[in-house]
DNA sequence: AAAAATATTTAGGTTAGTCTAAATTTAATT
DNA sequence: AATTAAATTTAGACTAACCTAAATATTTTT
């Protein structure tokens, strides 16, 4: 239906819009593609021709409905997938990423739902990020960073907002995974780095940085 | 490593190396891809200049050793995504080929070892096909068709040299799959047409060429 | 509000992978 | 062996997806 990089583009343009509320812009693009921002110009114009966009001429882009429908597709595969390569071929969460980039293509809808039924329907991926469902509704849930719990309180790990790979090897030294319980022992008033308590048996300090990756729920 | 065309030229010039022992004409590759010999004439150029087949211009060619395993690796993956969506996923062994086509693709050494591990190690794909190992091996075994079965004789189904897609749904109909036992009851002089028993419960005619598609062990 | 800086688009070019039509080589037939 | 037919290659062109450099629009700063 789409190629690979229009198919690309899209998602580019929907998690960029994720973070930011406004317009998306072709240097914002062009910079999460690794991309020229000239190379960009081309692909928005025909993303615009085929309504998949909105765009107008240095005002930025936004997804239209069927735009958006094809980025949370692909995202929901990606995740379908990631959760394949670690629930089932046990692959450690930093090393699915790459992987799910190329398998998020495939055109088949009946395999993702094949998938998604094998997997038992899951609704979050190995790193804790919501699975839109085929209609692409994403389940929601209270969740906080470790940034915003108050000395003495605890939190169960949820997900990680930085996916990169080094973070979350930090994370796996640390011992510090999906459900791994973070008890906050103390907050230095001075560049907010934390002591924290995880799993109730190792003590270690984490900046404001790493804190604020860190998503939980409460306990 | 290499592209999904330069891996698509180099299958395609095994398997029907495969069949005709004969170096691999232009024509019979455009044939196979449903490409304009003149496509091949440039991609095999290309591949030539790679190392990757021997080619003298109106000769046909013949796959090098490096070329050789690029196309046996496909044909394990292949083979292997094939078992995943038939054994996991419950497909059909109809459904599978054109996403098996895209999987082979999906560039991970690392994710072909897993996803062996996880099947089992299997040996044969759904249609009977011999699995190659890491190695380029392929497993072989003794195998005739129903066509060579001498009347009264059974045979165990252990593939199907025919792939396509409604002669696999002409088996389903007739309750054919792996594992199903043929009894020849009778072979027509005039037309070598068989009737068989097929699992010792339903009677059927089947052509000459219906058999010549049935591979199986004598019993 | 003018100048400077930044962002974006346009213009023109490249490569991979395809095509058709014409030219050439090889194989088959008379 | 010459002619015809078939196979193959060459020549030239197209599209998608990129690029760089230059031009233009927008935003920021003085």
């Amino acid at each position: 239906m789409f190629s690979v990089s229009e198919e690309d583009h899209l998602k580019a343009i929907f998690k960029i819009a994720e973070k930011e509320k406004k317009a998306v812009s072709t240097n914002s693009i062009a910079a999460y593609m690794n991309t020229a921002p000239a190379s960009v110009t081309d692909m928005l114009k025909k993303l615009a021709d085929k309504d998949l966009i909105q765009y107008q001429k240095y005002k930025g882009v936004t997804l239209s409905p069927s735009g958006s429908k094809v980025a949370i597709q692909l995202i929901r595969k990606h995740r379908l997938w990631e959760v394949f390569l670690v629930e089932k071929l046990k692959f450690s969460w930093e090393e699915v990423h790459e992987i799910a980039e190329q398998l998020e293509h495939i055109q088949s809808d009946d395999l993702v739902l094949r998938l998604e039924k094998y997997l038992e329907f899951p609704k979050f991926d190995p790193h804790g990020d919501p699975i839109p469902n085929m209609d692409g509704k994403f389940t929601l849930r209270s969740q906080w960073s470790v940034a915003e719990l108050l000395p003495g309180h605890t939190g169960i790990i949820l997900g990680v907002r930085e996916h990169d790979k080094s973070f979350l090897l930090y994370l796996n030294d640390m011992k510090i995974k999906l459900g791994t319980s973070i008890k906050v022992l103390q907050k230095t008033t001075y560049d907010q780095s934390l002591r924290i308590l995880i799993d109730g048996r190792f003590e270690n300090l984490i900046t404001k940085n790493v804190a604020h990756q860190l998503l939980v729920k409460k306990v």
